[in-house]
RNA sequence: AGGCGCUUAGCUCAGUUGGUAGAGCGCCACCCUUACAAGGUGGAUGUCGUCGGUUCGACCCCGGCAGCGCCUACCA
């Protein structure tokens, strides 16, 4: 039908998104009679770009919410963007940089205009980027982290907390940027193992001439010493405590603190205690009430408190501070010493512990109940090996430092009166001050963490704080596609904010999938160069290869290995489907497209047995996809597609027919055609929520469809079963038994060097009368597919000079038989032979000794006792029939 | 330090109630056969990390060890 015979995804693809696009084909709605199905999708960063791991995440989601609604649910994919606070503002910073601007030079507003100015420039590019892999979300509802009804469900969620005693501001000490002049969630430090030192120094005993040593890898902080701690049992200094060192340096007075933290064993069991760097310090110095000297300023300079050291960065400080305290003697050992250091997980500085003004939500109350729904199994985790995580770091949980010290991101709602200095927190600005009645109110300068947002997102993407009918249809919803890095981050705080706002649950399963590699398993990067642009990827092979490829290789939550000849592979495979096609509609040319379309069932006596076998084949491919579908098997669901439509379709099928759609026509070949088209239909059909371009695209030139793939049932054996019904196990053990014989033919040919073009005579000698009825209804196929020039079924009593390949299935047999006079060199073929011996000797005598092992006939279950036997039988007559051969090849 | 995961063909991985080790890619040989050379046919390849246990039987279950990876963590 005037198809290239070349796939081409580029003349394909734009067109086919717009006309779903443009039918709302993907739009879900909020009342219906069809029972709803959602996913929410972790909202991408508006700045970025999409990358290999959005290619993986979104291909799931597409493939589970077209599956759906291809079965019949009201199957809503809810997108959205993020503002992504920190990193978005970096990169903007960036940008100005390069202007030799800082966002300071800017203000707050004008920096605050410049990042949405980007944000609109590179805002719809991710969009559209995900429109390209194919993704079929409801557009109408494209949420942005900062839309006002996000940023008023932020503001309901945030008054509420803090009314509710579950959001407090304090003094804390926090992890700090000191480059993004930010606080930072734990999360958001990367432990990076680093050689470093470990540095001795000596602190004179108050009015002796004793000295306590004490280890530490951070030397500066000493300016901010408020103690030295021991362990209260130990004998070496326990007389001490209660005593003053002085600090060098800044020759303050310091006590001796007893303290079970301590480990006696480690260093010289003296701890220099600095509670306003360091977060072991910080708890003892609030235990011991000591005081809290912060040193540094916002930027990570000493500040007044360092005296002499003042102005210096913490790295020119350590050096000054280490030269100072060699010259006065009292830095007794520096050894190498490896430890890991807390890093920006955005801009790579190294984190201060620093002594801030914060706001944090309370969370044990949130975490309790977020851990009863994954205990009870009210919430499931895919793979089920993340639920013991997430519990054991939920019950791990500390507060959470929501305050950033950011511009971009929503504003925290409180403010600060200038005369009483009471914070209100009010969802709209106060007139007055709630106290003193002032109007000498400032909003606080912090915005929130992104995750904050992003912790609301199931239900504020649906409305939320208004009730609305989305919520009610789609909230919970099914399942959470993400990656198993941001569990933390985000698939914890979703639930534990969904429980306490909804009081449901957000979505009842999670399915974490692992990261994209580059083929030798690095993690792909800007900076190493091999990260590969799935957009690229899809401009040269096409969207539903990198789908079909990703598929394939979904291991069940590990991370996975993406390499383009991988991908060339399955390019390969749409090809293969598109020239499949190709042949089909030629050779349904002349077949009437049938009144009841896909219900439509040949007449039972017309139809042979090779459409027979296909049928139940594919009745046996709708389970197993089915199966596997639901249970987040991905590439068992695609991989088992692939083996259907290539080899059981393309390799057999297509080639049985042939002879059939070649020939006059006749009732046959029409039951063959009608066979034919149906088949394909459901191909299509089942392929399309994993490579839904190239499905959409032949569907349209199918002579049995509906209006479109997208929008089409999804075949199941029980929706199906009306055509299933035709199959037939019977007949797909014929069809095996011939594919054998075919086998056997090739199998001689090729191990004997018979060329392709050398014609062949076959003998087939059946077991008896049905095989031998079964053998010539095929004959034309075996001829075709063997390249035999001439086929005869009939008992064989003579078989000198031929190979012989006995082919046994079930009750059925039948000998090959291959004249080989004059072909080949006999002793070729006795080598082939003496192969087929070998390896059937060896099954034979595996079997035998199995069976000859009293144990194993006593012990084991009937049924596999007597099909081992039956399979011994079997293997002995085989191995007889060759040995014979043999025989008379050799004589 | 704790937790989790991995170790099967050259590479990537299947192998789900324990019953003669599989696929894809790659490789070798032969073929431009009228859907497809992005194709077809045939072929080669494994002490299933290691040691031990349970069992008639172990890639599979149990324990020890080794190697790799990831996550969490306050040892100065």
């Amino acid at each position: 039908a005037g198809l290239s015979d070349r796939y081409t995804p580029q003349e394909v693809e734009g067109r086919i998104y717009q006309f779903w696009e443009s039918r709302g084909h993907f739009n879900a709605e909020d009342r219906s009679t069809k029972p709803p199905y959602a996913i929410i999708l972790p909202p991408p960063n508006v700045t970025g770009f999409l990358h290999m791991g959005h290619a993986l995440d979104h291909t799931i989601q597409d493939t589970l919410i077209r599956w759906k609604r291809m079965s019949g649910f009201n199957a809503l994919w809810l997108p959205g963007t993020d503002h992504a606070g920190i990193a978005t503002q970096n990169v903007v910073e960036k940008e100005l940089k390069k202007e030799g601007k800082t966002r300071k030079d800017l203000g707050r507003e004008k920096f605050l205009d410049r990042v949405w100015e980007w944000k609109k420039t590179y805002g719809d590019r991710i969009v559209n980027q995900m429109k390209r892999l194919g993704d079929s979300c409801d557009w109408r509802r494209l949420t942005f982290t900062l839309d006002e009804n996000v940023s008023q469900a932020v503001r309901r969620v945030f008054v509420q907390l803090y009314r509710q005693d579950l959001i407090y501001r304090g003094t804390r000490l926090v992890n700090w940027c000191p480059r993004c002049e930010t606080a930072v969630s734990d999360l958001e430090v990367e432990h990076i193992e680093t050689k470093g030192h470990l540095w001795h120094i000596a602190y004179p005993v108050e009015g002796t001439s004793e000295k306590l040593v004490v280890a530490t890898t951070r030397p500066e902080t000493m300016l901010g010493d408020t103690a030295v701690a021991v362990h209260p049992d130990d004998e070496r200094y326990s007389a001490l405590i209660g005593k003053n060192v002085v600090l060098p340096l800044l020759n303050r007075k310091i006590p001796i603190i007893g303290d079970t933290y301590v480990d006696r064993e480690f260093g010289s069991g003296v701890v220099k205690i600095t509670p306003a760097h360091d977060f072991n310090d910080y708890q003892i110095g609030d235990r011991h009430k000591l005081k809290f000297i912060n040193i540094l300023t916002v930027s990570g300079q000493l500040n007044d408190e360092a005296g002499p050291y003042k102005g210096l960065s913490v790295k020119d400080a350590r050096a000054k501070v280490l030269e100072d305290l060699k010259a006065q003697n009292l830095l007794v050992k520096e050894e190498d010493h490896r430890h890991a250091v807390g890093h920006c997980e955005r801009c790579n500085t190294v984190i201060e512990p620093f002594l801030s003004k914060q706001w944090f939500v309370k969370i044990k109350d949130l975490a309790n109940p977020a851990q009863r729904v994954a205990e009870s199994g009210t919430i499931v985790f895919e793979p089920e090996s993340w639920t013991k995580t997430y519990l054991h770091w939920m019950s791990n949980i500390t507060d959470w430092c929501i305050s950033r010290q950011l511009w971009w991101g929503h504003r925290i709602p409180a403010w600060h009166c200038q005369k009483c200095q009471t914070v209100n927190v009010a969802e709209t600005k106060p007139e007055n001050c709630e106290k003193c009645k002032s109007s000498e109110l400032v909003q606080d300068d912090d915005v929130l963490d992104t995750w904050f947002s992003s912790g609301l997102w199931p239900f504020s993407t649906m409305g939320w704080p208004q009730e609305t009918e989305t919520q009610k249809t789609f909230y919970p919803t099914n399942v959470l596609v993400t990656g198993h890095d941001i569990i933390f981050f985000w698939v914890a705080r979703m639930i534990m904010l969904g429980l306490h706002f909804k009081k449901d649950v957000p979505f009842r399963t999670v399915y974490l999938h692992g990261i994209v590699r580059d083929a030798q398993g690095r993690k792909m990067s800007k900076s190493l160069g091999n990260a590969l642009d799935p957009v690229e990827l899809i401009d040269k092979h096409g969207a539903d290869a990198l789908r079909f490829t990703i598929l394939c290789q979904i291991a069940s939550g590990r991370d996975m290995k993406f390499s383009e000849q991988r991908l060339e592979g399955y390019r390969n495979f749409m090809n293969k489907i598109w020239n499949a096609t190709r042949f089909s509609l030629a050779a349904l040319e002349d077949f009437k497209t049938p009144e009841q379309g896909t219900e439509t069932l040949p007449k039972k006596s017309e139809l042979s047995q090779v459409d027979r076998w296909i049928t139940y084949r594919l009745g046996q491919v709708e389970r197993s996809v089915e199966e596997f579908l639901e249970q987040y098997r991905f590439s068992d669901a695609a991989n088992t597609l692939y083996d259907f439509v290539w080899h059981d379709f393309c390799d057999w099928y297509l080639e049985f027919v042939k002879p059939v759609i070649y020939g006059q026509p006749s009732t046959e070949r029409e039951a063959t055609q009608l066979v034919l088209a149906q088949t394909l239909n459901r191909i299509v059909r089942l392929l399309h929520p994993m490579v839904p371009f190239i499905t959409e695209e032949i569907y349209a030139k199918l002579p049995i469809r509906n209006e479109a793939a997208i929008v089409d049932q999804y075949p199941t054996v029980l929706r199906d079963r009306t055509w299933l019904s035709i199959g037939s196990e019977e007949a797909a053990h014929e069809i095996e038994l011939v594919k054998e014989v075919i086998a056997a033919i090739r199998n001689i040919r090729g191990e004997n060097g018979i060329k392709p073009s050398q014609g062949i005579k076959v003998f087939l000698d059946p077991s008896d009368g049905d095989v031998q009825k079964l053998l010539g209804k095929n004959k034309t196929s075996i001829m075709r597919m063997a390249k035999v020039d001439e086929c005869v079924i009939d008992r064989v009593e003579s078989l000198s000079k031929c190979a012989v390949t006995p082919v046994v299935r079930k009750d059925s047999r039948v000998q090959v038989i291959v004249p080989l006079e004059g072909l080949v060199d006999i002793e070729e073929e006795i080598k082939r032979l003496g192969k087929a011996i070998e390896k059937n000797q060896k099954d034979i005598n595996l079997m035998t000794q199995r069976l000859s092992n009293e144990n194993f006939v006593k012990n084991a279950p009937e049924d596999i006792v007597a099909k081992d036997k039956e399979v011994l039988e079997a293997l002995k007559q085989k191995n007889n029939n060759m040995r014979e051969n043999l025989a008379r090849l050799q004589s």
